[in-house]
DNA sequence: TCCTGATACTTAGCAAAGCTAAAGAAATGG
DNA sequence: CCATTTCTTTAGCTTTGCTAAGTATCAGGA
């Protein structure tokens, strides 16, 4: 199809929404980057911090699995967050392979403050839409996180 | 506020929002990362590929506004994306410091099947979602575009 | 007990994408 | 004609992502 603007007519819309979310979502991150730059918090880190603030303490193969990343990476990110005092690993007593890593006080005040910081402004843009555009968009922030999460890995022992 | 659980009141429900609207923007586009690795086309390249060929050969500091990213990010791009065939660089006839960057036929091809296969999963997903579902999220796709993406920059000369 | 295999994390090393600073070339304006 | 601005590139840095390979621990069986 070399007309683009062509209207493909039994193309599906399924498809077509996920390439203009793709967009949208790339869009935004870059978006937000430019904005935050001064909270000394990367995307990453905040989205790691935000985990583990809101969903308690995780192994670091857990994290990594709910962050959608592969565990080297997640060592790394854990690692900068612990240099800077936000989160802790600790031995976990039923394994000795596994660490448990928590979000500090200071983690815990530092999520909110750079998380607004980075927000702020797309924050700002969203309080100016109509209520009924934001009421869509707080859906779709709903809807697209039980898309793209991972169904939480089966307890492999008691784990409860 | 130190308790991030504790429900904040009269926090402001455009905050929340942007806030959850980051976390599955990075959560989305890592997930696509995953499938994707075949293509051959990062999402960077995609992306900007899809602006030259939706909306026509630009120059490369247009190109790079439009794409939110700094105007040496932007060489890189182009480059690799010229190293591959799929777009051009000619001399702007009316300013000798720019250049004209246009998707070829290749690129416009490539770019169908690189999206297709990138967001072939995702689309999978939405496509099992009830169609109400589905709508919320194309809807607020054109939402975030629109209030991600800069205003187009004034006409400094007569580029009409 | 001592292997054997699986699992959890780390280390090493690579590529891509983002940035700033600074250089080179061309346009603009006095 | 010269100074300034603008557009792009180059150089070099950081961060994030990956795979491959190494180390430590656990679990099960001979």
């Amino acid at each position: 199809m070399s007309e683009p603007g062509a209207s493909p007519p039994s193309d599906d819309l399924a498809a077509r929404t996920a390439a203009r979310l793709h967009s949208a979502a790339i869009h935004l991150l870059r978006r937000l980057r430019r904005e935050d730059n001064a909270s000394g918090l990367t995307a990453p880190r905040l989205s790691a911090l935000s985990v583990l603030v809101f969903g308690g303490p995780l192994s670091l193969g857990a994290l990594a699995g709910a962050e959608q990343v592969r565990p080297p990476t997640m060592t790394r990110l854990v690692a900068a967050l612990e240099w800077d005092g936000l989160v802790t690993r600790e031995a976990d007593p039923r394994d000795g392979r596994a660490i448990i890593i928590r979000a500090t006080e200071a983690g815990k005040h530092l999520l909110e403050a750079g998380r607004d910081r980075r927000t702020a402004a797309l924050a700002r843009q969203l309080a100016a839409l109509p209520a009924e555009d934001l009421a869509v968009l707080e859906r779709a922030a709903d809807l697209l996180e039980g898309v793209v999460t991972p169904p939480p890995a089966p307890p492999r022992r008691g784990e409860g």
